[in-house]
DNA sequence: CCGAGCCGATGAAACCTTTCAATTTCTGCG
DNA sequence: CGCAGAAATTGAAAGGTTTCATCGGCTCGG
């Protein structure tokens, strides 16, 4: 196996000097066709690739967004990652996706990586609230949008109105008659946990009730293996003192919830009413189909790929914006009886 | 913002040379405690941030791998991707997730991108049965190995016996006294897709059925959508002439049938028996728990992962291998009555 | 007190591309 | 046929790191 041609093996063959072969390549528009025929048939009889590296060195930046997410597992972030790589793909960029499985020193590892790697820029959805991390690659100039997350005006970010979403949840089941409710989700640090438990606290105050009408069952985790064990802790329960509904921080969790209900022989809605968030694909196809806060994850990501582009073009004269999009509650037999 | 530090910076401040500041970067062992310390205090100082195109460009090629699969919305596939990722971590590598959507255009364009960046390697779940691009990149030194798909044995691939879990499957619906069955799955050309077929087709003759016995249905894509329209075409078929069973080629499309079946009315299993395959989380908390042929996804991540270090290392005295696992069948309600 | 040998530090070369000012070639017009 | 101006091409420099042959200084044994 011969050596890989470089871009001076390609100028010596087809007889052109080398700035002419890295024309062809970046503007193919100043080449005399002639020229160009030759050089990329040099190309193709060498079967010479472009080195990335070399190219990235010389420009400063590379032509990659990472994308720092809390769980690859939950589809609504593969449904997240959908819309932010069509948008990239628009301007040839390619997405890197880095699971940051919610513990901050894996995220701060992918930042690290990112930042040696000089990524064109990095979308995340940071694990805690505030995180130094970020604002040290930031101020080192690489750009950053806080998905899912607002924030204050000092950076970009895009996020769905946690809060009121919670409260559309809670107001749901409280039209529905419950007043012994439960809100399973955690970790709380997490702040769209907590936004959306402030929402239904909100939605509690609202309808007149006391907030002792609200538990809180914190999880460890927002997924399934966390809402079975906390289905566990339900049906535990005596009858009389058992919420007769439960509100889910995410799918996931209702889905494991729901399930150790199924298994346990309660009936749900009958004995437990379940409201998830984000209504993944999932949701709908669930034992019970679920009742859930609709989140449009793909705009989401649409909508933060494009800040990026804007603050990494635009950079002195960018102006960071804070995106919200609201929610939207799907109902389902999960909380009223077909 | 001053200019980004570079190791030329470091070096002036801490008063060493350059190449003493990449040696306490990269073998620190050969460095004084003393000179360590100073240097390590002027990287603390100056925020210098090491370059990884230049130090890719120097080495030759990159540390990051690329993992293309066919549909990051698999659940399947990102469990693959976790074990693939968790070996990558004990290398010091990093994974690069990329969708190829089942689209070989998509699929050529990531590879492209993959070989100009000098990927450490590739692991891919090709879309056709022969994949030219692969061979290409394969040649031109770039190690590639194949996931989920077995090969002859001139590369590395890592697989589950896909023939003997359509054997499973198709078997244990024979078992349960059916006699129409369907075959739900497609583009057929994906060869996880034409091996479970053939599977089904072995334990058919096994059991002395005749080939009618089971239709092909055809889908144009593996998800939950393309289970849904199937769904309706079965449902609209007359009782009598309609299939008491159907075997699809994944969860997902499973899901998608079992949704539709609940919607138009129809009893699962006793209008219709369902067995689909993966074993994925969501399998086991759908509205009828889903019998299913459970593969070692993670594992086949980190066998993928491991042949490809050994690949990439052993250059010359490389032996390709075919590691191939054995699926399991997994009985739900989807199948019999619980 | 001298030389061998070792540890630690040095700095120039190499990796491959892109850019841009300078130079050559071409075109059209007087 | 010559010239101005446009078009095409050239070639050297720059970008930041790692490597490796080399050198300086120190220790220890003779």
């Amino acid at each position: 196996m011969r050596e890989p041609a470089g871009v001076i093996d390609v100028a010596e063959r087809a007889g052109v000097s080398i700035g002419t072969v890295s024309n062809v390549l970046n503007h193919p528009e100043r080449v005399a066709p002639a020229t160009r025929d030759r050089v990329l048939r040099a190309i193709a009889e060498l079967g010479f690739v472009r080195n990335e590296a070399a190219r990235q060195l010389r420009a400063g930046r590379g032509r990659t967004v990472g994308l720092v997410v809390l769980d690859v597992g939950n589809p609504f972030f593969t449904d997240l990652a959908a819309g932010v790589e069509k948008t990239a793909d628009q301007y040839g960029l390619s997405v890197v996706l880095c699971n940051s499985g919610d513990d901050a020193e894996r995220e701060e590892h992918h930042l690290s990586l990112l930042e040696e790697q000089r990524a064109f820029g990095v979308l995340i959805t940071p694990v805690a609230r505030r995180t130094p991390a970020v604002d040290v690659i930031r101020r080192r100039g690489t750009p950053v949008v806080l998905v899912d997350h607002g924030s204050s005006a000092r950076q970009c970010s895009v996020s769905v109105n946690d809060q009121v979403g919670g409260e559309f949840a809670m107001a749901h089941l409280i039209a529905q008659g419950h007043k012994r409710i439960a809100f399973v989700g955690g970790p709380l640090p997490i702040k769209q946990v907590s936004e959306r438990l402030a929402g239904a606290r909100l939605a509690l105050r609202a309808a007149g009730m006391r907030p002792g009408a609200l538990t809180v069952m914190e999880t460890r985790a927002l997924n399934v293996a966390a809402g079975r064990q906390t289905g566990d802790l339900i049906a535990d329960l005596p009858a009389r003192s058992r919420p007769t509904a439960v509100f889910c921080a995410n799918d996931l969790l209702a889905l494991g919830v729901l399930q150790t209900m199924t298994r346990r022989g309660l009936l749900v809605p009958g004995d437990l009413a379940i409201v998830g968030y984000d209504d993944i694909d999932f949701a709908s196809a669930a034992a019970v189909p679920l009742t859930s806060v609709r989140q449009p994850s793909a705009q989401l990501g649409q909508a933060a790929m494009e800040l990026l582009v804007d603050e990494a073009h635009a950079a002195q004269s960018h102006q960071h914006r804070q995106v919200v999009f609201e929610p939207e509650l799907v109902v389902r037999e999960s909380t009223v009886l077909g």
